[in-house]
DNA sequence: ATTATTGTATTAAGTAAATAGTACAATAAT
DNA sequence: ATTATTGTACTATTTACTTAATACAATAAT
């Protein structure tokens, strides 16, 4: 799957995200082992240093964790992969509501809107 | 109003997104003028630099005109403006949407979510 | 006419992010 | 034992963003 990352935020953040996405949605199992640094910034098309800086933070979470030598792996604490699936889904939420009130837009509103737009097909972005 | 920059973001690029949000919301009103871009930078506590160079992105879009010595206005364009709200709304809705799919939630799962959310109070954010 | 305010331009300096290139220790694979 | 792969560390360079400090022309206000 490609990366679409952008410059509008730091590539390493952008790939924290990915990352941290990819374990909660379950495409890392828990457990599993990641791709290497090196493997994963050729995928990403970044520089080493740059995932390698991604993972370091990734660790401070604590959804992964590096064995010295053997690679590194998803944490195997399922009550924190969904701890934070539920936090990010919330945040996400909670931030969405924001900005629509911001604009204009009641929580109702913002409700109906979401509803009159189950046939808007997504299309590709930039 | 606090401006909330944060240095996720470029801080013109926050600018931008803040003043964009007061037009179509209705704080800057079509035709009314905008403070000087001194008294806004020092407003939002960053250089005028910084504003200069967010006003003359936001020109870009039209959003805003300026004149000369008189100083910069809001367009009167009420077309425009309400175009540019449906727009931002329509693009944060998907992107909200993507992103609670990427994290594993159906639009109907999601819309539950904000229904079950109605007592949730706001926060501040850091 | 004079003054103050407007947008705008310029140069310099500092910081963070990203890339490039290289290197090393530990260990899994052979 | 040897080799390859792993995470990790380091220095140097480039680029984008931000701030700082001025400066100027046009014009609104006086």
């Amino acid at each position: 799957m490609a990366w679409n990352l952008n410059s509008e935020r730091p590539i390493y953040s952008q790939l924290m995200e990915r990352i941290t996405f990819d374990i909660i949605s379950g495409i890392y199992p828990p457990g599993s082992q990641l791709p290497s640094v090196r493997a994963l910034a050729q995928d990403a098309g970044v520089n080493p240093n740059t995932m390698q800086k991604a993972m370091a933070e990734l660790e401070r979470t604590g959804l992964i964790y590096s064995q010295r030598t053997s690679g590194r792996f998803i944490t195997e604490d399922l009550g924190m992969i969904d701890k934070t699936k539920k936090e990010l889904a919330s945040e996400e939420i909670k931030e969405f509501l924001k900005k629509m009130e911001r604009i204009g837009f009641s929580r109702e509103t913002t409700l109906k809107l979401i509803e009159n737009m189950k046939d808007t097909k997504e299309e590709g972005e930039s």
